[in-house]
DNA sequence: TTCGTTAAGTTAACACTGTTAACCTATTCA
DNA sequence: TGAATAGGTTAACAGTGTTAACTTAACGAA
């Protein structure tokens, strides 16, 4: 591994997200991607332990951008109410924009999670921390009502993919048009969190 | 199909759903749910046009099972909000104690999604009707503050799915108690569709 | 300059997977 | 009695992730 993670590695990766924005998970193999790389399958495995390490990788990069876009969102902005609902936002902005990789995010199962190494998560919970800080703020000010910012960031993220998942997956009645579903969501989420004098002032 | 699905369907379907409570998704193959059911793999295929099919016919049943966990919980309940919180609270409640039942209805892909007869969501959706009568009901006694009940339903829905979702895939921060996290997101939701003066009593 | 080492790849093979085509056998019904 | 059909089987195809064994090229030391 000393010159080996210059360059075919990164090919690698940019082929296969490629392929993955184009085609989805479902007909992604290692011998696609070597052929689509101008490799042999079995080169794959000189830069990745298996399949799941590849995709844990893609993973990665995904969380990278997403936080990315989270942190870029909330810049700039003073008000807690206001970090939160941008965060809100912009997290729902980044999944419907780029459904493939958030939902290569959430792909790795609970048994592979155990071996996926902690210290990558660090970078996954900056959002969270983003988030937990605002809420912080938010009950310093006396405009939110919360009892421990960490749960309820984590609350609010649980309850956000969820909705994103069911959105993505199709599983909303034809009844329901999709963008009233989000906002009256987004409106839900927020009012879980105000005050009842706070709750008035929002829209 | 005349006297074709009387037994053997059965027992596939038996003899899988073992299997996937016992080891999970992973390793669950039409080969060895063949020879666990004493039969050759190609004999599925006189029972389910392939696979997908085999694990819509397990969605089916899981469905049912949760539907009827949640109707006996909210039954004989009159109050709309303990209702809601009954069937809140026995979904997750189901979630938890039968993970592999419940991951295998949120298994199934948006893109196979649209082959999935329209017809067979009649019962997924008899968990909403519920719910969305409930929060109805809420809003006409003045105890609820929603503009759309359906779409509110299918909110608290996708929420309790993002919640459990999150439990289930090891995704919570070690730092928070999971019981902790269910209750306060569980508040959380039902805070977000209370009056104001309705949340002085909610405790 | 030659030699051994190592990096970076290859080919061949294993043990699986879902699925189909072709075949067999017992039962049912005209 | 004989044809049709339900309910299986065996053999095979095309694909999968992964490993072991082999090749080739580059480099540093003798």
């Amino acid at each position: 591994m000393t010159k080996l993670d210059n360059n075919l590695r990164d090919r690698i990766l940019e082929k296969s997200k490629a392929m993955l924005l184009e085609n989805g998970f479902k007909g992604l193999s290692m011998r696609k991607i070597a052929k689509e790389t101008g490799v042999t399958a079995t080169s794959i495995y000189l830069h990745f332990d298996n399949k799941d390490h590849l995709l844990h990788a893609l993973m990665e990069q995904a969380i990278e951008h997403l936080s990315k876009s989270i942190e870029k969102a909330a810049l700039g902005l003073t008000d807690a109410v206001e970090i939160i609902e941008a965060i809100i936002r912009s997290y729902i902005h980044f999944a419907l924009k780029h459904p493939m990789e958030y939902q290569v995010i959430y792909l790795v199962k609970t048994e592979e999670m155990a071996r996926y190494p902690k210290e990558k998560f660090r970078k996954a919970r900056r959002g969270y921390e983003l988030l937990s800080k605002a809420i912080q703020q938010g009950v310093d000010k006396g405009e939110l009502e919360v009892e421990n910012p960490l749960i309820s960031a984590y609350s609010i993220w649980a309850q956000l993919h969820g909705i994103i998942s069911v959105v993505m997956n199709n599983r909303l009645d034809k009844r329901i048009d999709t963008q009233e579903f989000l906002n009256s969501s987004i409106e839900h989420i927020l009012h879980g969190f105000l005050l009842r004098t706070a709750v008035n002032d929002f829209k």
